[in-house]
RNA sequence: GCGGGCGUGGCGGAAUUGGUAGACGCAUCAGACUUAAAAUCUGCCGGCCGCAAGGCCGUGCCGGUUCGAGUCCGGCCGCCCGCACCA
């Protein structure tokens, strides 16, 4: 009996759909009229080689892919590269390659890979970020940016990476660590670039709520980060004129509980706030605060340590609602500069923080908030704040609203008394994309000490990077390039300096998507049209891991693009649906010395691990997730050549549902080899004589008619899962049918023909997923054409039904016997049968029968007592 | 602290509107074929009692709703993820 081949039966297969060119996607203006399907996987970074982990990704993608192109769509499904960022740099000062050399020769190796996994891709549509033909329309929309001031510059206490000696945007610094170097991050103030991503906070927040087929995690995340909170801004007076006079009139606070205002009893400012830093100048001891706090840590465990702590800065001001009410100003270190005015009320019984910092220095606290059901005489404030709703007192005009009645109540009297108006503060900050490194898209401006920032004209785009860089200093290289930035003004002709910082990589990523659907337009970033045909994304596969940063910068880049006139898109959002998949994770090794060990460098001999080169015993640490560092990653080429690319796509769909992780094991390998082979052997031992699969058999009894409800039901469930992104479940699936059809040996024509439609269906439904074997046997079924031609086929409802059914029959609640009966029998019927049974019989013995409920063709249940 | 998710055999998991808990796969064990091994095939496989027929228990814990709960409700416990002195 012939064994399948994946060595030779997949490159055969993969030429036969590149020479017709099968998964080119049409586009607006085709002949065909068929509706358009984007599917998309988050493109790669270039960094080296696919392992088994990264194929996941795109398995789950081609499936999609392959399925809705047999369901009759238009599928566009490309596949790029997101290849600019720092390893190039660091791979050339480690090895000497330019960063250019070494991206290319990533992505040749990779490009290599993935199209030996099989992957249903458009490959005429494949982009490189940093192909100056693809970061020239990005400099492009910079400077329409630009012209929108939706991109400005501006000095700002930044994030500076020490180690990767670049800036990063809030979005990139976690736990106070850059996110690619893990270095502690210091604050700078710095002249940056910024995109004025919170021009759209309203916007990206409500938008959230249509996101439906999101899943709610990344939805509640984003709406987490982004942070709107609704409340006011309250300006309280100052008292001290010649202060008024050098700050203004008033000291600004936001708040989401102007409810609470009767219970003021002091203001807090930050410690950088500027009122606080002109006055440290004259006093010593506020000084030697603000530079204690600056000195603090920014870590989560330093923030929950440190205590309350302040000093009173000796100025006042004036209660909005009370002339004679004097209110002492302080500065605090648990007041934050960059979040609403960097000033706060301090309003003790309502908050745990500002009863702290009240108790700790004898500040007032006065409940004004009542809980339900509680007695105003008897309600007191000790060590814990009442944060909760409830009714307002002590609080004069506002006395007996319920806090959200008085929340407005108070607005009102701010806004009339000129003192406050309604307000909404974001946790969101603009977002900051200049980066001082090499290998990235250069910020097209020029600096002229007479003109400011001029923008490079648009005939004088790309700015392209130079080539004679080098490495030898952590410093960004185009600052030191000898004559890079040496440049005339574009406006008045005199020397001039370009600008030397490149764009944040994720600027890159907010629209590669966008050129995917007109990656041929030469003069402009895209067409309109061809983005409002494919636009948007149907659906988007990623990891979770850009839940915030990379789909919050797209949603805010698809924005203003529409805003900025160089498109229309109706929906707004550019992904539709979004999957965030889960891992591939593996064991890790480590040797006798403490290095990571690839698990191709160990064996188990006689159950233990040792290393293959010394024979020394070695340590099996966590399972985690495939990667590079820790070694424990299974190469796909070596996969490939093994076990076939087809294994590992069946490999990485199987057992775990596919947004959680999946644990790479060798027999779950083998077991994945086994069932290739069973299916092949299935479909061999079919006579060849057959009638090929296509043919319905004219079968109405016995075996043969179960085999065809088996192939139907099957069809009809995987097709369900597919829709329902549930791999695990139609692989399972597929295997009960194969079960089922491999012990199934028809002797006659007529259960011969029952086999191969079965088959005929099964081949069809597995195609998506291992489409080179789905071919092979297509193929040797006597199928017509290519299986990926074949259109996906239709269970037959006929079949579906059964016309008799098992029930299950319980006596309270127990299952005690079953019956089988007749689909649709009447209900009385069922009581009596059911009723006679020997095991209900002997379960009601000695007991009274008082009811019998029958839930028609499922189940009995016999209630005695 | 706030928000989201999860908890089912030795393991990954299935059970989508409440209706036979454990599909499918992996591992282990037993058997067939073989001189032997590999490969392949067959079977058992939640726990306890029983020769068997069968019975009892069982989806993190406690309680509730229901004829019936892995699924719904309330309260705990544990784990994972995100955010966090956010006013």
């Amino acid at each position: 009996m012939s064994r399948y081949n994946p060595r030779e039966a997949e490159p055969k297969w993969q030429a036969a759909w590149a020479e017709r060119d099968a998964f080119r996607a049409h586009g607006p203006g085709a002949d065909s009229p068929r509706p358009k399907y984007y599917v998309l996987e988050m493109f790669p970074y270039p960094s080296g080689r696919i392992h088994v982990g990264h194929s996941r990704n795109y398995t789950m993608g081609d499936v999609v892919a392959r399925y809705k192109r047999a369901r009759g769509f238009d599928v566009l499904h490309p596949m790029g590269w997101d290849a600019f960022g720092l390893p190039a740099e660091n791979a050339a000062r480690d090895r000497g390659v330019h960063p250019g050399q070494w991206t290319y020769d990533n992505i040749a190796v990779m490009r290599d890979q993935l199209q030996r996994l099989g992957l249903a891709l458009d490959w005429s549509r494949e982009i490189a970020t940093c192909d100056p033909d693809y970061y020239k329309h990005q400099q492009a929309i910079f400077l329409k940016l630009l012209e929108r001031g939706l991109a400005y510059r501006k000095t700002a206490k930044v994030n500076w990476d020490p180690v990767d000696q670049t800036v990063l945007a809030n979005e990139q610094v976690i736990d106070g660590r850059g996110w690619r170097s893990g270095a502690l991050v210091v604050q700078r103030e710095l002249d940056q670039w910024f995109f004025r991503i919170t021009d759209y906070a309203d916007e990206l927040t409500d938008a959230i709520d249509g996101l439906e087929r999101w899943p709610d995690k990344v939805r509640t995340m984003q709406s987490n980060w982004i942070g709107r909170s609704r409340g006011a801004e309250v300006r309280f007076p100052l008292l001290d004129a010649d202060l008024a006079a050098r700050f203004g009139r008033t000291i600004d606070v936001f708040t989401t509980r102007p409810d609470t205002l009767f219970g003021a009893s002091f203001l807090a400012l930050a410690p950088d706030h500027p009122i606080v830093k002109a006055l440290a100048e004259d006093d010593p001891e506020i000084d030697r605060f603000c530079h204690e706090c600056a000195r603090m840590g920014t870590s989560e465990e330093e923030i929950e340590k440190a205590p309350k702590r302040g000093v009173d800065l000796g100025i006042k001001v004036r209660h909005p609602f009370d002339e004679n009410w004097e209110i002492p100003v302080w500065t605090a270190n648990f007041v934050l500069s960059g979040y609403g005015t960097g000033a706060i009320f301090g309003s003790p019984a309502g908050d745990q923080r500002d009863l702290d910092f009240a108790r700790k220095y004898g500040l007032p606290v006065t409940p004004v908030v009542l809980p339900p059901n509680t007695d105003a005489s008897t309600h007191t404030i000790e060590d814990e704040a009442y944060t909760g709703h409830g009714t307002i007192y002590n609080s004069k005009f506002l006395d007996g609203l319920p806090t959200e009645d008085a929340i407005e109540r108070a607005i009102e009297e701010l806004e009339s008394r000129e003192l406050g108006k309604g307000a909404t503060s974001y946790r969101l900050r603009d977002w900051l994309v200049s980066r001082q490194r090499y290998w990235g898209c250069p910020i097209p401006v020029v600096h002229c000490s007479d003109c400011g920032v001029v923008p490079v004209p648009h005939d004088q785009l790309p700015v392209k990077l130079p080539e004679d860089v080098t490495f030898d200093h952590p410093s960004n290289p185009l600052e030191r390039h000898p004559t890079w930035k040496h440049v005339d003004c574009p406006e008045c002709g005199k020397p001039a300096r370009r600008e030397t910082d490149t764009l944040d990589t994720f600027v890159c990523s907010s629209w590669y998507f966008l050129r995917f659907a007109s990656p041929f337009s030469a003069d402009k970033p895209f067409e309109a049209g061809d983005v409002e045909h494919w636009l948007p994304v149907d659906q988007y596969v990623g990891g979770i891991e850009h839940a915030i940063l990379h789909l919050l910068y797209a949603r805010f880049f698809t924005r203003a693009l529409n805003d900025s006139g160089l498109m229309n898109m109706a929906a707004g959002e550019p992904f539709a649906g979004l999957f965030t998949q889960g891992m591939v994770t593996h064991e890790t090794y480590k040797s006798a010395e403490g290095k990571w060990l690839s698990p191709d460098e160990v064996e188990y001999r006689d159950g233990k691990p040792v290393e293959i080169a010394t024979g020394r015993p070695v340590t099996v640490g966590a399972i985690e997730k495939m990667s590079k560092s820790k070694k424990n990653v299974v190469d796909l080429d070596a996969f490939i050549e093994s076990y076939g690319a087809d294994a590992a796509r069946w490999f990485v769909l199987s057992d775990s549902p596919p947004e959680r992780d999946v644990e790479y094991t060798d027999s779950g390998v083998e077991g994945v080899w086994r069932f290739i082979q069973r299916l092949w052997t299935t479909v061999t031992a079919l006579p060849e004589t057959a009638p090929g699969p296509m043919t319905e058999a004219d079968i109405a009894s016995g075996e043969a008619l179960d085999i065809r409800r088996s192939a139907h039901k099957a069809l009809k469930s995987v097709t369900e899962s597919i829709e329902g992104f549930r791999f695990n479940s139609a692989v399972a699936q597929v295997h009960d049918l194969v079960n089922v059809l491999r012990k199934y040996e028809p002797a006659d024509p007529v259960g011969i023909a029952a086999k191969a439609e079965a088959l005929g269906i099964l081949v069809r439904v597995i195609a998506p997923f291992v489409p080179h074997l789905a071919e092979e046997c297509w193929s040797r079924l006597g199928g017509e054409g290519l299986v990926i031609d074949a259109p996906w086929p239709e269970a037959d409802p006929a079949l579906l039904v059964e016309d008799t059914v098992t029930l299950p029959v319980q006596v309270n609640g127990k299952r005690r016997a079953q019956i089988d009966i007749a689909k649709g029998m009447p209900e009385d019927e069922v009581k009596s049968v059911a009723l006679a049974l020997d095991g209900v019989v002997r379960a009601t013995e000695g007991l009274t029968v008082r009811k019998v409920i029958v839930v028609p063709d499922r189940i009995v249940n016999i209630v005695a007592g």
